[in-house]
DNA sequence: GTTATAGGGAATT
DNA sequence: AATTCCCTATAAC
């Protein structure tokens, strides 16, 4: 379940998601997004604007869904980084560094 | 309708 | 390197 997911994630085991998620009251928009996070592996990292650009939006629409994002780590939004530093994050940007940090991004 | 953003870029200082 | 201004798409109101 998505304890033991995250006890690989922080023992630095990744894996892929083995537990069932439910999606049914999310938009078509944020699939899109979420699902390109999901292609992300673990320490890469991509920029607001390039996300932007494969699902033809706006760099600041991204992060508008990136805030809403249901299950932080999970869908690892804290992988979009802004293009010129680091970009926000819905739990503070401490949390953000902290990630990126354990994941050798930094 | 309008406003606020987890952004980007160009122009200017 | 920092400020200013304008562009954008989406959410929330």
């Amino acid at each position: 379940m998505v304890f033991d997911f995250l006890e690989r994630y922080f023992d630095r085991e990744p894996g892929s998601i083995s537990f069932p998620i439910d999606c049914s009251d999310l938009k078509p928009y944020h699939l899109m997004v979420y699902h390109q996070l999901t292609r992300l592996p673990f320490g890469k990292t991509m920029t607001y604007q390039d996300l932007a650009v494969i699902l033809k939006t706006s760099p600041r629409a991204i992060g508008q869904i990136l805030k809403l994002n249901p299950f932080p780590i999970v869908f690892p939004c804290h992988r979009i980084v802004s293009k010129s530093g680091l970009g926000g994050f819905s739990a503070g940007r401490e949390w953000k560094v902290g990630l990126l940090r354990h994941e050798g991004c930094l």
